[in-house]
RNA sequence: UGGGGUGUCGCCAAGUGGUAAGGCACAAGGUUUUGAUCCUUGCAUGCGUUGGUUCGAAUCCAGCCACCCCAGCCA
């Protein structure tokens, strides 16, 4: 398992304590006031493994966690990994440490529905026994014929009223191996005209003769979602089963189930068994999914982007996946924060992109510290010091929290600026360098340019200015300097590459019908490398900080992993509110 | 067209019959050696729509409209 204590990359790594009321924390306070399971609260986060979570799973955890941990109660991680087809050891790594990076801890081990694989067959057989399952030959298609439509009743199979010891009997044999993939399946036997058609007779077990990554070839037959995963919060005590909107109308199924069985049987069979708690079956709750306008939280499109190297993994900078926004430089505060400042609802939403940005910038802005960092450097001289002009000046690292200390900043006669702080003829409101103005030198002096050098073409070659030695701490006599810019010392600074990221889609709602591929809505400036710019010594030094708000441009983090000794790369993270 | 849901400010979202919280965004001021942060102010006579009940309705009732989910041996 991953390090909880580094969770949070924030230094107070304090969450927004305000909670605001939702329908999911009232109905949780309702049953607890009438104590309805004995006092408890159980929740669990069910991902299959099957990608890496997103920051549409992180609404989930939240919420699983979150409600378990103000309840004094329990929230398990369990794998819903009854479709090995899909799944890989991978994604079950990575699920781990991606909750834990967003500082949430689970109960106990981790769980898996396979772990249940014997107990599901057990009550599989039950079923059978009482009448309410059977085996089923047809196949898919002859089964999508007789379930029906949306407006027509379905037909019941031919096979539904074999006998008891038949399906006892075919079942058995489904397990030891006897059949071919899709052969016949176990059904619940419901009913095949309910208007509901997720209770036509749903499939409880399919064959599929394939490795599964937790129990390997042990099984040759797989329970289906809809069984499994009822029978699954019922074995772990699960008070609130809380999924999203999609499964509503499975409820009824995810109900009969569990109804259908023998409560004494469950409760055995739970971990509830040797407690004194009185057995209450869990109830299943559903809340809206969380979307982001540019941005698509599909798991298969995200797997495809991934696949078709539109995005260089799942881990890139520029996707949703929670390993993506990590690196990114978003911390677990941030994600947190903004998972709360959503709310829970039953409302189909897409939530504005800009809040994300806001609990980003509100956590960086408080717990980063300071440096400066030069993107697109220009010469500037500093005419009127001399050649060797070596001096060090003491800088703050946070404008208001003194406690994260100072560092050191070497001033040399040659410094650089950002081309965009030069303007030769200024643009209206235009406040940083111009010929013959002035400007501050951010934590340094007042400079005025008095020389553009240009080549034959014109093109700028360097700026000479003069410094005021009397500005430094203090205001200039009788003039008022409005700008302030950032630079870097030319000799002393280190050269660096920046990846400046921006929203992987140019249109709000790439999943929209209307777009058959979102191939066609990509924007081709998501990524933008500059691979010279100059940042202040001290970002290298030893226990520097992984990530900054570079003044004036944005915040930034040290991409690790592709960052080495001699070359540093940072990306950044998202840029500083710009009102200008 | 069957069933299940949802409609409160540009985006989220509280509100559960007593006269529309909050956040984001936006706008205008102020502070500022980051055009950042911070502070202050503004921002729904209105709650999909039409009727009804009531002293009083976003909240209750009826009709209508719009959107979402369900016909995998996916989850």
């Amino acid at each position: 398992m991953t390090d909880q204590k580094n969770a949070s990359t924030t230094l107070d790594g304090a969450v927004d304590s305000s909670t605001s009321s939702n329908f999911i924390r009232s109905k949780i306070a309702h049953d607890l006031k009438e104590e309805k399971h004995c006092g408890r609260v159980h929740t669990r986060f069910p991902p299959e493994p099957n990608g890496y979570l997103h920051i549409g799973h992180a609404k989930s955890i939240c919420l699983n966690f979150g409600v378990a941990a103000e309840n004094s109660g329990l929230c398990n991680l369990r794998f819903d990994d009854t479709n090995p087809e899909k799944e890989s050891q991978e994604y079950v790594d990575a699920i781990k440490e991606s909750i834990s990076w967003l500082g949430f801890q689970w109960n106990g081990d981790v769980r898996y529905s396979s772990n249940y694989f014997e107990q599901l067959y057990a009550f599989a057989l039950q079923l059978i026994e009482s009448g309410k399952a059977y085996v089923c030959d047809l196949g898919a298609n002859e089964m999508r014929e007789y379930r029906g439509s949306l407006t027509e009743p379905g037909r019941n199979s031919p096979h539904r009223d074999r006998s008891i010891e038949e399906n006892r009997d075919l079942f058995e044999r489904m397990r030891a191996g006897e059949f071919a993939d899709g052969a016949c399946s176990l059904r619940a036997k419901i009913d095949m005209a309910s208007p509901n058609v997720n209770m036509r007779d749903p499939v409880l077990y399919r064959i599929r003769h394939i490795e599964h990554h937790q129990t390997g070839s042990q099984w040759c037959i797989y329970p289906t979602y809809d069984y499994t995963h009822c029978i699954s919060d019922a074995i772990e005590g699960i008070t609130h089963s809380l999924c999203t909107l999609e499964f509503e109308g499975h409820r009824p199924l995810y109900d009969w189930i569990l109804n259908s069985l023998d409560i004494a049987s469950i409760a055995a069979a739970s971990d509830l068994a040797s407690t004194d708690n009185d057995y209450v079956l869990p109830q299943q709750t559903e809340f809206a999914k969380l979307k982001l306008n540019y941005t698509i939280v599909g798991k298969r499109k995200l797997k495809e982007m991934v696949e078709t190297n539109v995005v260089e993994g799942w881990d890139d900078p520029r996707m949703p996946t929670l390993a993506g926004l990590r690196r990114r430089g978003f911390t677990a505060t941030a994600i947190r924060n903004f998972c709360e400042s959503v709310g829970v609802a039953r409302n189909d939403s897409i939530v504005d992109l800009g809040m994300l940005e806001h609990a980003i910038r509100d956590d960086l802005d408080k717990n980063s510290p300071r440096a400066m960092c030069v993107l697109n450097p220009v010469t500037v001289v500093l005419t009127n010091l001399p050649d060797e002009h070596l001096e060090i000046l003491s800088m703050a690292n946070h404008p208001k929290v003194d406690e994260m200390g100072r560092r050191s900043v070497p001033l040399t006669k040659r410094i650089v600026i950002d081309a965009s702080d030069f303007q030769e003829v200024p643009v209206q409101g235009f406040k940083r360098l111009i010929a013959g103005g002035e400007v501050r030198l951010r934590g340094a002096y007042v400079i005025k340019c008095i020389d553009v050098i240009k080549d034959e073409a014109g093109k700028l070659i360097e700026l000479h200015c003069r410094v005021d030695l009397d500005t430094l701490g203090k205001k200039p006599e009788g003039r008022k300097v409005k700008g302030v810019i950032h630079w870097v010392s030319e000799a002393k600074g280190i050269t660096l590459s920046v990846r400046l990221y921006d929203r992987l889609f140019n249109v709000e709602n790439p999943e929209s019908k209307d777009i058959k591929d979102f191939r066609e809505c990509l924007n081709e400036d998501s990524l933008v490398e500059i691979t010279s710019c100059i940042a202040e010594p001290s970002i290298a030094e030893e226990g520097a900080s992984s990530s900054y708000q570079f003044e004036r441009e944005g915040y930034y983090c040290l991409d690790e992993k592709d960052s080495s000794e001699n070359k540093l790369i940072f990306n950044r993270t998202i840029t500083l509110r710009d009102s200008w």
